[in-house]
DNA sequence: CAACATAAAGAAAGCGCTTTACCATTAGGT
DNA sequence: ACCTAATGGTAAAGCGCTTTCTTTATGTTG
């Protein structure tokens, strides 16, 4: 049924050596014999079996990209132009969610060992660390992304989160706010975010606290709503929210709308990742964008190289976000 | 370095085909040796190659998920619970990117062949049926999402798109609207979508032109943002139009604002698909909601069942989408 | 023309696992 | 006491490919 490289070599009237030879480009094969092998090779549409490859030590040209969830905007760009570019190189994507959970994390980690992938792209979370002392010990090529780990040395891509916070910070203060609430979960990047935007705020002299305030567990968008809503209705409230990302910013213009603030006069907000969100919410979010196909590229050029044995200049990259004004501040 | 077959035979003093047995449940062991060689598994922390596993016939525990584009919501979202219920029952899914490109597809197709991936779930458009062709030849287990395919005895998963275009209309005519802009692009379920929408408006002899007004090829926000603009500077513009998925009405939406249009009062607008997005626009968006987590775990299951060879009764399941109203109508 | 490179191709081992015989034991039956 | 039948385990082949080592044929050189 299925066609091996006997079906080939047999009918090349050669041995199952020089066949592989010939796929491979390796060792002395005349001319004739491989042109010979190759038209047999074509004509019963052969392709060699990956994974009779693989168990020979080769490459499985597959890579694992662990990621919290597909369903969050930002995410789904990530992995769309990660696939795009492992694509480009000839290399496939196994998708997993991990919820931020790092009971999944580890069993994603050990399954995907197991299937011999070539290397991981870890965008989950990641506040533990065991899973990634695993790949490291065992010298499988991994690269880190949006979230920085000096304690190991590890590959990593990420936006400045530290600017993008500042970058925030800097945008509604110059817009005349000192009142300003924040949204976001407890995770490494937004904990980056928040400390740059803390440090314009203390370049400028204003007052933290009670100006800042900081949501822990804000995930979804009906937590953002709730939250926003709860911040607005303190007698004190902010006059400007930045959240962590975009899909909590437009659970935050929601709840403004419901209480017919009208944004950006009332309420202004900056949200983050610049995601197609940005542009679909009404009024449009002023957004930090993350340069999301560079990011994805500068993955998969990390990983294939390393897999690759091709050495690397600069282990650990850092792509400076921008800011996108839009109608929301 | 890694530890094999071997490795667990020889410490555990027994030979390797019986760690094989232990690992598979098969054949007779005592219960002693049993759990010795379990013990020793653990000690190792053994796991036996998967791609060693597969080479000798059995599976790889892959999928592979054919999709147009990550980047929109609701592929993201089916593919997020794909891959949620693959993982219940031990898949893992290499999710591939086709932007309806059928070379892309083909491409697709034969590399993940190649790689042994136990069964394929196409949700891409698949207007090309030659792929389709090799893997049903081939005997590849094969699910299409949203789409049938008569033709074909291949399972498949849909929502009904003829009773959401349907409902859609119903809803459109019953708050009195008789010119109804279309905005969708070329695809089979558009086609099915827009064929229920029209059945409902012949019921009510409705005349369909020029009330009937379909933009082909219209397929990104920026093309449903031009596209609206252009139906509603016309003289005898719709006063409502029906989008063929969410984030095209988002497009829609936008444009209505940009032009001075109320929401609903001077354009009414539904989309498909029943997003993220819909809650997040403003006004939040009335969509023909597929229920996305059903619709994976349906994938899922058929493919898996057919993988196992269970037999399985009925292989083309068709969900009711429903509708879900909101502010824009 | 002997002696030796060199070019081209093949034989065979090995990757880590499954599976099909097949071989010892031991237990049971009469 | 002898035959049969389970019981528990092993040896070895095979999955499809890579790779090292040989072998054989063809030139080249002094």
């Amino acid at each position: 049924m299925k066609v091996t490289i006997y079906d080939i070599a047999e009918k090349a009237g050669v041995s199952i050596a020089t066949v592989s030879k010939v796929i491979n480009n390796k060792g002395r094969i005349s001319v004739e014999t491989r042109e010979n092998v190759l038209a047999v090779m074509k004509e019963l549409n052969y392709r060699p079996s990956i994974i009779a490859t693989a168990l020979t030590g080769k490459n499985t040209n597959t890579l694992g990209l662990l990621i919290p969830d597909l369903a969050n905007p930002f995410f789904a760009e990530l992995a769309r132009s990660i696939e795009d570019s492992a694509k480009d190189l000839d290399y496939n994507v196994v998708i997993c969610n991990t919820d931020y959970s790092s009971v999944k994390e580890s069993e994603y980690i050990d399954l995907l060992i197991q299937k011999q992938v070539d290397g991981f792209i870890l965008a989950s979370g990641f506040e533990q660390m065991k899973p990634v002392e695993t790949l490291i010990e065992r010298n499988i090529p991994v690269v880190i992304v949006a979230r920085e780990l000096p304690e190991f040395a590890v590959m990593s891509v990420a936006n400045d989160d530290y600017y993008g916070g500042y970058l925030a910070a800097q945008h509604l203060v110059e817009q005349g706010h000192q009142y300003i609430g924040i949204l976001g979960r407890d995770l490494w990047s937004n904990r980056e975010r928040i400390r740059g935007f803390n440090t314009y705020l203390e370049e400028q002299e204003i007052p933290l606290w009670p100006n800042f305030k900081y949501i822990e567990g804000v995930e979804h968008v009906e937590e953002a709503i709730k939250e926003t809503r709860r911040l607005l209705s303190d007698a004190k409230r902010p006059t400007a929210i930045f959240a962590c990302n975009d899909l909590l910013a437009a659970g935050a213009i929601r709840a403004a709308r419901d209480l017919d603030f009208e944004i950006p006069e009332d309420l202004a907000i900056v949200g983050y990742d610049d995601t197609s969100i940005a542009t679909i919410v009404q009024p449009t979010l002023t957004s930090v964008a993350q340069p999301i196909p560079e990011i994805g590229a500068a993955c998969i050029s990390l990983i294939v190289n390393k897999i690759q044995g091709i050495p690397v200049q600069n282990k650990n990259l850092k792509f400076n976000p921008t800011l996108m004004i839009r109608q929301s501040t």
